[in-house]
DNA sequence: TTGTATGCGTTATCAC
DNA sequence: GTGATAACGCATACAA
């Protein structure tokens, strides 16, 4: 164990450091802020107090000061998965190469965020990304209208910046591989397009591939992101009299699990059935057969958002910028010639 | 494209709010802290104005009056894995139940994070965490003599709390299983015990199991903790002339790449050689065999440190806490018999 | 029940 | 080059 909540020099202001140099606080704080206009001397002996002090100034004092928190926020839902952390990790990097501290907000699955405590966040911070159906349009409106504000992987709402990755092309890229390449014609998509904008884009760009070639588009399978919705949804599929020979699903862990769940009952995939999924997390290398998905630059997507909030802030008109792309990575649960080794990234 | 930072209600204030009620500041505050003494018709009044004037408190004014950041600090690595999500997760969700927000920061892998940056962050918050490893002593005790911080899963440091889950008794039991149950007579360690506290401990445990069992204990292969580090200990294993009959790795990542190239290579594991790993992510339920691993309670753990934090700033005594319990999840990769369905959390 | 006045720790605008 | 001093926006002790 250790020293308790401590007696040290925890009150420890610009004015004891001013007295202990000599010197008034505007002194203090020229020399912290790197002016030149301070002498070198004085510059040595604030500096020489400030160390022995220990001194740290009060970031809310500061804040206060120069009307501006020097933070962005971001809401995530609950992140497991790469995805997330992914993107958290390009958008901490950014805020950080920007001198920038990012305060995070996760919110519960399903329930979304709380207006209160989006509120609260967003009052300590110059600009917070969302991502996509946490937080309620309203709420988003308003916050938006006070302060930059940017949705990351949503759904369009009006007076509310946005920026995502592209998906609907590449679903359709991916589908129309499936009837084309692998003549597939009864394929199925898993994930509830209301559940999210992005599966919601990708489903259409499925529904897209379908009609181009003339297939009859099936109800998509809905249910949710997680490894046990697939294996729901594998259930349901092996139930059914009529199985598809292509299961689309809308993100990896799904698709694992239904392809786990399929080869598990004794299916052939690809043979009889291709499985693909979407964001190429780790686990889709290692599977056998691999798992054709589809990859994102989430990382990039995160630095981005931060990037532009910055603009926004500093009050740079930023660039209209596209929806990052994405690529179709090939593996061998769709029916592709299965590299065994699995392609890195 | 949506509406620019904006001229919006951006500059209300608690001014504004008084005046658009015909109040006093101090009965809006009141107002806004739910105070029982104001009338009735007074907080009708001060309610209205402020969701007419759509009007938020600023942060630092608060924090600068009471005293108080009402926030977390956090300080992690670069996240990829489900280890530090799990951690930030717990975390961030225990410090909201405490209505407190969290700041986030991630360190460059290797390089730790600066002394500016870790004071900087400091500043504004009540409390921090620190994953072990990532900032020098030197800084970590002065910062602990000014606010509540905990190191967590690090290495002891006098006048520093820390907290973590437990390595060395369950390495040991992992280990004792190879060498016991399995007859493994030639384990190696692989991971760098100099790396960071959690890998010594587990190869403290490692090294006691051997110990035990009279086994010569041999040189670890010190490679880091990712997919990338085990691939090039599975290729200096497969180089030797003398190869090790069960190889213990420090976290999955590797465990997994190690398991991988050695199959890959002609191996049979675990007939051959067993393969164990740390952490218990995704990928090692789904791999064949499964890889047999430690499952630590990360996630109890982060939220666990996220109410010691705030205990120690609201001065509450904390009990004195053991290291968090983890569990040997026995699954093929070490010789046992693998069962082919995986075993769910 | 409500209002006045002061302090919180900085930054920044003036003078000197 | 340096020092008073006024904001910054809120909480709160004290009066009324």
């Amino acid at each position: 164990m250790a020293a308790h909540a401590s007696p040290g020099p925890a009150g420890t202001t610009i004015y004891s450091v001013a007295d202990a140099a000599g010197v008034s606080i505007a002194t203090v704080s020229r020399v912290l802020a790197g002016s030149q206009v301070v002498s070198q001397r004085t510059r040595d002996k604030v500096l020489a107090a400030v160390d022995r002090l220990d001194y740290t100034p009060s970031a809310s004092a500061r804040s206060l000061a120069v009307r501006q928190h020097e933070a962005l926020g971001l809401v995530l839902p609950e992140l497991d998965g790469p995805y997330f952390s992914e993107l958290l990790m390009g958008f901490e990097e950014a805020a950080a190469d920007l001198g920038l501290s990012v305060v995070l907000s996760l919110a519960d699955r399903g329930r979304g965020l709380d207006a209160t405590r989006f509120q609260r966040l967003a009052a300590g911070v110059d600009g917070l990304a969302v991502l996509g159906g946490i937080v309620d349009d309203e709420a988003l409106r308003r916050t938006a209208r006070q302060k930059p504000l940017l949705v990351v992987a949503g759904a369009e709402t009006p007076g509310v910046d946005r920026l995502s990755a592209e998906n609907v092309t590449s679903s359709t890229e991916l589908t129309s591989h499936l009837l084309g390449t692998h003549g597939r014609t009864a394929p199925v998509f898993v994930g509830d397009p209301d559940i999210a904008p992005d599966v919601r884009q990708r489903h259409d760009g499925f529904v897209a591939a379908l009609e181009a070639h003339d297939v009859a588009v099936p109800e998509p399978l809905r249910v949710g992101l997680r490894e046990s919705d697939g294996v729901a949804a594998a259930e349901l599929l092996l139930a059914r009299h009529a199985r598809p020979d292509a299961v689309v699903c809308a993100n990896d862990e799904t698709a694992l699990a239904v392809l786990d769940r399929l080869v598990d009952a004794g299916l052939d995939v690809p043979g009889e059935v291709s499985v693909t999924g979407w964001d190429d997390i780790m686990t889709a290398r290692y599977v056998r057969p691999g798992l054709t998905t589809v990859r994102q630059p989430v990382r990039e997507l995160g630095a981005l958002v931060a990037r532009r909030l910055h603009e926004r802030i500093t009050g740079v008109d930023p660039a209209p910028q596209d929806a990052l792309a994405t690529r179709v990575v090939l593996r061998g649960s769709c029916g592709c010639p299965g590299d065994a080794r699995r392609t890195r990234p």
